[in-house]
Parts: structure tokens; C-alpha cells; sequence
RNA sequence: GCCCCCGUGGCGGAACUGGUAGACGCGCCUGACUCAAAAUCAGGUGGCCGCAAGGUCGUGCUGGUUCGAUUCCGGCCGGGGGCACCA
């Protein structure tokens, strides 16, 4: 369809006369014109992007969507927000990238699945649809050929190929590691799903099981995925802040303390610990419950295999008893101090010492550790202060019931005596380094991780196969390249709890690609944060052969800005940190970090109503009465009353949700947008409120009026420059070009919320300029001037309320597209005044107001400021101690 | 327990790097239009004193730094988030 093809409205209430007419202007109709400008926009293709467009690039990109069924209003606020970025780059002459896709895997499929008959591939599918719907109704400018669904086998042979090109790498590794087994659905549950101790599901008590799994070595990445953390500048200080604690580094020495008397092959105890300096306060060692050592002291000791049992009953019994009374068991093993191999400790097993960190075992020097002190005195082993504060006489340092763990000097410990924390660790370790027991060092320095392999196995249907086939002959083998993808078969069946995949025979045998022998296909599929961890450079080239397109990536990658909840602070992030290298050391890609802006938006939270009997009831159940303290609610069905309770998340349990599809039909997408953009900063959470909607829709009418009558009184749309402007015209002018700037600086800071209240201001400002004309028709210069802040306006405001914008542009007399229009061009000289108004303080206080030529110098604006009578008064005749003058700002007198 | 963030009118929130506290919106009050209502338009709206001009107090509480503090520093109180026997 060609420009003069396109249907163009004809502007609303052009008549004679502007006073008869803004009385009978009709209102915008939302309805109407939204879906009008959406298939003009979509007719002519403007949102579709090309790779090779000579402008520089922009990505924005909002995290994509799990395909729950519906859109909710969490959804409306994060892809709005990154609507109005890539509506506004597009303006200022960006190729821009702002694509959708769906995280389409995930455990909801087939719990609906089980529920309700239906396949989860159906099922997905058909909420794909809805919602699909659902966000086209919004109007965002989505490049939508760029869709992809991770569920698709064209989307997952990717992966699959990835990960056989990360095995190869070295980056993926198969072991056993401790998992929820829910003993009934026959299934490993995320930590999410255990709830006190119980599956979700099930309610079956979960239990620890030792499985063979595979895993991504993210931890060969640690210690990149912290230091380049430094580099996102453009991330909230917070999710680094949450990644670096997650990563959770820790420099110490790996020390080891050798045993009396050898036990069962064991002849020392290896310890990690961070605190080598008080080393000379140690009273014991403790080992975990799951120790090496440990085991074998219980193969020979039941009461010790008694403990062991407590501890891990303990280990299942929740955070309830999370702050469990540290328990420990004297094994009486007895280990040598390092530095003293007369200096015995007594060995204990312990329940609060972890396995899975560091080496499994402790020294305790309860002075300094409030764990270790807890223990000590449950114990009565001796409480040595080996760390003074500066000051303290050591001989009256005495520890009560609380360690100190604080700066100070080494006291107590022999050669350390008098150095300081950093020193003593350095000394401690220089000595034990060079020390030997049997050919080996007694200590070296180690750093220590928090982080963790990621386990991608899952026991599920509905998420990528493995493409691994097991041999009995020949093991472990990768699928070749050649027999990818391997698809999920569609023939299965949920009636029967555990894996369906694990079921399916004919699925499951397979010939060894190796000896042609007979094998079986790995019944494990990923994670479906592995799905997550690279669309965002599937977007770049959605139908390349290979994973990527290295021309697409290079040009496009990294993510300019991405923006998503903060729920996904660590671990989606983190892993498409990780998943990015690992794609650059397979060649996959070529960069480290895959988002160079991060924006975390807060929730959408609204009241919830509760009735008598404890029951949530939705907002569109009740009726409201009164307001501020006095306000009560009722259930419309019956009038009982209903208790307003606290605002919360938008849940399904609270009943506090509100459809967008009913906002969307009732006031329309620009309505919903400007709500969501206005008032909350877009970082804060957001209270949806009806009164703030109506709000929000009253200004789309009251722009809509305004632009209508800016139109009677606007000059034609190609009308030259006036050589001068009178004062009314100027005020115009700087009111338009004030707004142009300051939303501008605002979009590109992602302050929406005063984006919106800058337009508010501005259209208060042109509304009343359009008042004082009195519906006479302007002179020249004031009506270019009316032209041009009416066309500013509404090229401001298109990001936010495209819709609108669009029926706007054409009633102000525009044959083309908004949308498609620059970001108009600042007149800055606009923004200066001749002359500025500087409050006037006297001792801080704010007193009088001087009015001085925008370049007057210091001595001048004093002049002026002791000229006043306030100031006068103040000083009594006497002379000023002091004045102060702040350039553009204030002046301060000192009387 | 540790770490981080936040406390501003009746409400959501503005206030750039220490420089007029309360922009803008919601709500409320008054007026215009209307037979009336809604919508719309005009005006007002932190507390206290005052007819007014104006004064005075005021950014969780409390000290401090400064000519000047919502902003910086110390202590306390309240709310939210992250991690959690991490050696």
C-alpha cells in the first residue's frame, strides 16, 4: 500500500467556528483508532529491521515472556517501558532491534498437561496465540519475524549443537550431585518446589538423592564472571552487588593439620580457612557429618553413626530449625597444631560444618567466629582471644558471649604478637608454605568459590533433549551433528507419575553411533534457564543455519539495554553471562558480555480484598465506597463486607490481579501505557489504582482536545519561519522546546514517570496559551509558534502513547506517520532567559527574590541584593559579614 | 546473623554534582457551564498564627559538618530486598 493509499482520518471538528467547536469535539476512541494505526504500521512493515542499514544500531530487548496463557500487567509495564526506548532511538536515527520470542518450556506445560489432558505442546502453542495477540493489542513496535518460540525444534537443535560443542570444549561435565527426590511423582523437584520439607505436588517427603547429572562449568568462569562485573557500568549497583555475594569469593590458606594417631588411612585433616591469623587461638577441629574421615570413624563407632543420622535429619527438617544449636561429636581423634605438634585438638564432627564448601572441615577459634564461640561454650573448650582492638590491654581482653571479629592487634600468638590482622595472614602463610610433612607443604594459599557448577539435568518431557546416547560398550556419546535435532516425541503419556521420556521405549532405543551396538537415548532434558541464556542472540539472525550468524552478532550484540524484573538479578543473568563465553570460547560468538545496559523495572502491586471468612476476592468483585481512612468495600453479589487489606504483588492466590485485556477494551493501550509510566519510577513498584487509570485516560482526552484546537489555530503545516517572534510566541516556543529537551534527557535515563509529568507541564502551559487567544485567529509568528510546539508535542509523546500520537499528527494536518517522523531538532537558545530570578536568603533563609540580567557579574548581582528592602531590614544599616553568590543559583546573605 | 536499599503533604512522587522543599498526577475544596448530573473549564490546597501583607514550624528520630542539609557524616527507630551454619 502506497502513502496515498492509506485511509487517513479526516481531523475531527474542522469547522468555522473554535469556540462552538470545542464544545462539541468528540472524544478519541481508542478502540477504533487503535487497531486502525496498528495495521497501517504493520501494512507498511516500520518495526521490521534489517541487519545491513548503514545508521548505528540499537538493541533494546525486554526479557521474553513465559507463554503462561495470558498476559498480566507485569508484562504491560516491561514491554511499554521498552517500547518507549526503542520508539524513541528509532526517532533519533537508530537501526533499532526490539524483537519478542517466548521462554516456552517449563514445568506449567505439563502440569497442565496432567490436569487437563491436553499435550503441552498444544497447550503452548495456543497461549503463544492468545498472548501473541494480547501484546500486538498494546501496539509495540516489535520487529515480530523475528519470533522465536524455544520449544521449536528450530530454536533447540541449536542448543543442542552447542552443547556438544561445549563438551568438546571441556565445558560440560557429567556427576553425581545431591537433588529433591520426590519419592511419589517420581521426579526431582527445584529447591521452589519443596515446600517444608514436602513436595508441592505430591506431598510426599523429599528426599536427598545422590543422581548422575550433567553439568556446565560455570565455575571455570568464576573468577571472570566477578572481575567483569567492574565493567558493567550500566547495571544497578544492586544485581552486581547480588552476583559478586553469589560468586562469593574468598582468599585463605588451604592448611593441613596432620593427626596424632592415624585413623582408618586418614593421617591429616585438611582445613580451608580465611582466618589464618588466629590460628594460635584454635581449640578444636570440626569435620562434616559427610566427611571422608567422618564415614570411617562411623564404620567403627555406632554412637558416631547415631550423630551422623541426627545431623542429616536435621539437614531435611527446613529453615524452621535453621538456626539449629550447633551439635557436635568429640570423636577423640586428636590433631597437631601446625605450628606446634605437641599442641593437641580435639576432632570433632560437627553439624554446621558443609561438605560442599572448602575442604569439609574447620579449625574453630571460638574467640573470633560467633559459630565457633557457640560451640566452645557448649563444650567448654577454651576461648583464647588471639585479636585485640587497638588499645585494649590484652591481659583485660575478655571474650563474654560475642566474638570479636573487628580490626586489632595479634596478641597471644607466640611470633605474631603485635601485627596486624593482614600482617599475621601473611606471615602465617609464608611459614606454613614453606613447612613440610611428608614432602609436602603444610598450607598453601587458596581461593575459594561460592558459586557452584550449574546442574542442567532435569527429569522432565517438556524441555530440550540431551542429544547423548548411552552404550553399553562404548559409554558416554555424543549424537552426531548429522542426526540433530533430536526431537521430543509427541507420542507420550502423563497418566503415570516419573519422566514420560524415560518410558517411551521405541523413543529411547537407539543404535551406538559408535559400534552400531544397542544404546539408549539420555532421558534428561535442560534447564530451562539454558533456553534463556542465548535467544537474545538468536534474535540477531532468527533463521541462520548455525546457532548464530557471526555478521548478525558482531553488528548487533551486545544488548544496548536490556530490561527485566530483578527476580532474574542472578541466576538468568549470570548464566547468560557465562553461556556468552562459553559460546566465544566455541565459536559461537565473539564477546564476553552479552548486556551492556541492565534496567531491573519493579512490580505492578495492587490491593487486596479479603471477606470474612478469609477468602481473597477480585477487584472486580467488589464495589468501593468512601475514600482516605473511611473507604469500605462490599461484594457486589451480596453486599457483605469485605475487609481492604495490605497492596501486594498481582497474584493469582491474592486475587489481586487486574486483566489488561478489560483495561485494553474499556480505556485503551495508550491509557494503560501512561498509567503504567506515570507516577512510580519505573525501578519503584507501581500501585494500579482505577482512580489512576481514569487519570491517565482523562489526559488522552485532554491531549486529543488540545491538539485539535492547537490545529484551528496552527499555521499550515509547510508555512516558512517568521523572522521574529513576540513574547507570547516565544513563551510558546521555549514551553515546547523545554519539554523536547527535558524528555529527551529523561527517556535516554529511563525516568519515564517525569517524561510524563514534563508533557503534563507542557500541555498545561500550551492549554492555557490556546485559552488566552480567544479562538481569534492568531498573527503569523504565533501561529508558527502554536505549529511547531503542536507538532513537538505530539512527536514527544508518540513513544509513550503512539495510538494517540498517530490521530493526533494527522489532525494537526500531516499526510505521513508519526512514527516515522525524526526526533525534531532542539532550538537550545530557547532554553536560556535573559534574565534570571536568584532567591535571596538571609542567614539560609530564604527572605526576598532578585531579578538580574542572566550574565550579571558577582558584584552586580551584590549590588542588587543590598539594594532590596528585605535585605536592608535584615542588615539593619550595619554591613553583611559575608554574601554568598552561587552562579545561576542563589544568593546568601550573612548578616 | 551478614550484606544492600528505602523513610518527603491525605496519596503516588519531584528536587541536577550541598543551593527557593513539595514539580507533575491523584484526591479534596470553591466557582463557571447545566433544570440537574457527568464531562469540561477557572481558582485553591503541608501544619500552625494572621482579614491580609507576612511570620513560624516542617523531608522517620537524634546529634554533627556547612553561609546553607531531603542531599554529606555518626547513632537510633521503622519498612523492603538479597544471602544464609561459606570457615
Amino acid at each position: 500500500m502506497t502513502a496515498a493509499e492509506i485511509p487517513w482520518p479526516s481531523p475531527p471538528g474542522r469547522k468555522k467556528d473554535p469556540i462552538l467547536n470545542r464544545m462539541k469535539s468528540e472524544r478519541y476512541n481508542a478502540r477504533e483508532a487503535e487497531p486502525r494505526w496498528q495495521k497501517i504500521w504493520d501494512e507498511r512493515e516500520i518495526f521490521k529491521t534489517k541487519n545491513d542499514d548503514p545508521r548505528p544500531k540499537y538493541y533494546v530487548l525486554e526479557m521474553f515472556p513465559y507463554p503462561s496463557g495470558r498476559i498480566h500487567m507485569g508484562h504491560v509495564r516491561n514491554y511499554t517501558m521498552g517500547d518507549v526506548v526503542a520508539r524513541y532511538m528509532r526517532a533519533k536515527g537508530h537501526n533499532v532491534l526490539h524483537p519478542m520470542g517466548w521462554d516456552a518450556f517449563g514445568m506449567p506445560a505439563e502440569n497442565a498437561a496432567m490436569a487437563n489432558k491436553v499435550h503441552p505442546k498444544a497447550w503452548t502453542y495456543e497461549n503463544i496465540a492468545t498472548m501473541k495477540k494480547q501484546l500486538k493489542s498494546m501496539g509495540l513496535s516489535l520487529d515480530w519475524s523475528r519470533e522465536v518460540a524455544t520449544c521449536d525444534p528450530s530454536y533447540y537443535q541449536h542448543q543442542q549443537k552447542m552443547f556438544l560443542d561445549f563438551w568438546k570444549a571441556g565445558l560440560v561435565e557429567r556427576k553425581t550431585s545431591k537433588v529433591n527426590w520426590d519419592p511419589v511423582d517420581m521426579t526431582v523437584l527445584a529447591n521452589e518446589q519443596v515446600i517444608d520439607g514436602r513436595g508441592w505436588r505430591s506431598g510426599a517427603e523429599v528426599e536427598q538423592r545422590e543422581l548422575t547429572q550433567w553439568f556446565f562449568k560455570i565455575t571455570n568462569y568464576s573468577e571472570e564472571l566477578l572481575s567483569a562485573l567492574d565493567t558493567l557500568d550500566r547495571w544497578p549497583e544492586k544485581v552486581r552487588l547480588m552476583q559478586k555475594n553469589w560468586i562469593g569469593k574468598s582468599e585463605g590458606l588451604l592448611c593441613r593439620f596432620m593427626l596424632a594417631k592415624p585413623q582408618g588411612g586418614h593421617g591429616e585433616i585438611e582445613v580451608f580457612t580465611t582466618r589464618h591469623d588466629t590460628l594460635f587461638g584454635a581449640s578444636f577441629v570440626a569435620i562434616s557429618p559427610d566427611h571422608p574421615l567422618a564415614k570411617s570413624i562411623a564404620a567403627q563407632n555406632p554412637k558416631a553413626t547415631a550423630f551422623i543420622e541426627e545431623c542429616k535429619k536435621m539437614g531435611t527438617a527446613q529453615e524452621a530449625i535453621d538456626k539449629a544449636e550447633k551439635l557436635g561429636f568429640d570423636t577423640g581423634i586428636r590433631a597437631q597444631h601446625p605450628f606446634d605438634a605437641k599442641w593437641e585438638l580435639p576432632v570433632y564432627i560437627a553439624n554446621f560444618v558443609l561438605m560442599e564448601y572448602g575442604t569439609g572441615a574447620i579449625f574453630g577459634c571460638p574467640a573470633h567466629d560467633q559459630r565457633d564461640l557457640d560451640f566452645a561454650r557448649k563444650y567448654k573448650l577454651p576461648v583464647l582471644p588471639v585479636v585485640v582492638p587497638e588499645g585494649i590491654d590484652p591481659k583485660t581482653f575478655e571474650i563474654g558471649t560475642e566474638a570479636y571479629d573487628g580490626e586489632g592487634r595479634l596478641a597471644n600468638s607466640r611470633f605474631l604478637d603485635g601485627m596486624t590482622i593482614e600482617e599475621a595472614k601473611e606471615e602465617v602463610a609464608k611459614r606454613l608454605e614453606r613447612e613440610t610433612r611428608g614432602n609436602r607443604p603444610v598450607a598453601q594459599r587458596q581461593i575459594q568459590y561460592r558459586l557452584r557448577d550449574w546442574g542442567i539435568s532435569r527429569q522432565r518431557y517438556w524441555g530440550c533433549p540431551i542429544p547423548v546416547i548411552h552404550c553399553v560398550k562404548c559409554g558416554v556419546v555424543p549424537v552426531p551433528d548429522k542426526d540433530l535435532p533430536v526431537v521430543l516425541p509427541e507420542d507420550i503419556e502423563f497418566e503415570r507419575p516419573g519422566n514420560p521420556l524415560d518410558r517411551h521405549a521405541a523413543w529411547k532405543k537407539v543404535s551406538c553411533p559408535k559400534c552400531s551396538g544397542a544404546a539408549r537415548r539420555e532421558t534428561d532434558t535442560m534447564d530451562t534457564f539454558v533456553d534463556s541464556s542465548w535467544y537474545f542472540l538468536r534474535f540477531t539472525a532468527p533463521d541462520a543455519k548455525t546457532p548464530t550468524d557471526a555478521k548478525a552478532v558482531n553488528y548487533w550484540m551486545p544488548v544496548d539495554q536490556y530490561i527485566g524484573g530483578v527476580e532474574h538479578a542472578i541466576l538468568h543473568l549470570l548464566y547468560s553471562r557465562f553461556f556468552t563465553r562459553a559460546m566465544k570460547a566455541t565459536g559461537h560468538a565473539d564477546l564476553d558480555e552479552p548486556f551492556k545496559g541492565l534496567f531491573t523495572q519493579g512490580m505492578v502491586v495492587h490491593e487486596t480484598y479479603e471477606t470474612k471468612d478469609g477468602t481473597f476476592v477480585s477487584p472486580a468483585e467488589i464495589r468501593i465506597e468512601g475514600m482516605g481512612d473511611a473507604r469500605t468495600a462490599s461484594l457486589l453479589s451480596n453486599g457483605e463486607p469485605v475487609s481492604i487489606g495490605a497492596i501486594e504483588k498481582m497474584s493469582k492466590s491474592k486475587r489481586n490481579t487486574v486483566d489488561p485485556d478489560d483495561i485494553l477494551s474499556t480505556y485503551g493501550a495508550d491509557t494503560a501505557r501512561w498509567f503504567m509510566l506515570s507516577d512510580s519510577p519505573p525501578e519503584r513498584d507501581v500501585i494500579w489504582t482505577e482512580e489512576g487509570v481514569q487519570g491517565a485516560h482523562r489526559f488522552v482526552q485532554r491531549l486529543y482536545r488540545l491538539t485539535n484546537e492547537i490545529a484551528e489555530i496552527a499555521a499550515p503545516e509547510n508555512v516558512s519561519r517568521p523572522a521574529e517572534f513576540g513574547a507570547e510566541a516565544t513563551a510558546i516556543r521555549k514551553t515546547a522546546h523545554t519539554a523536547l529537551a527535558r524528555v529527551g534527557e529523561d527517556i535516554e535515563k529511563l525516568r519515564f514517570n517525569r517524561c510524563v509529568a514534563h508533557i503534563y507541564e507542557a500541555a498545561n502551559s500550551l492549554g492555557s496559551a490556546v485559552s488566552k487567544t480567544g479562538g481569534a485567529k492568531p498573527s503569523a509568528h504565533l501561529a508558527y509558534a502554536f505549529r511547531e510546539a503542536g507538532d513537538i508535542m505530539i512527536r514527544i509523546t508518540e513513544p509513550m502513547m503512539p495510538h494517540l500520537a498517530e490521530t493526533c499528527w494527522s489532525a494537526l494536518g500531516h499526510k505521513n506517520l508519526v512514527t516515522e517522523q525524526a526526533w525534531p531538532k532542539l532550538e537550545s537558545s530557547l532554553l536560556l532567559e535573559d534574565e534570571i530570578t536568584l532567591p535571596v536568603q538571609i542567614n539560609g533563609k530564604k527572605r526576598a527574590d532578585v531579578t538580574v540580567p542572566r550574565d550579571a557579574n558577582n558584584a552586580d548581582i551584590e549590588k542588587a541584593v543590598l539594594a532590596l528592602d528585605a535585605v536592608k531590614k535584615a542588615l539593619e544599616g550595619k554591613r553583611p559579614k559575608k554574601i554568598i553568590v552561587v552562579p545561576q543559583r542563589i544568593v546568601n546573605v550573612v548578616a
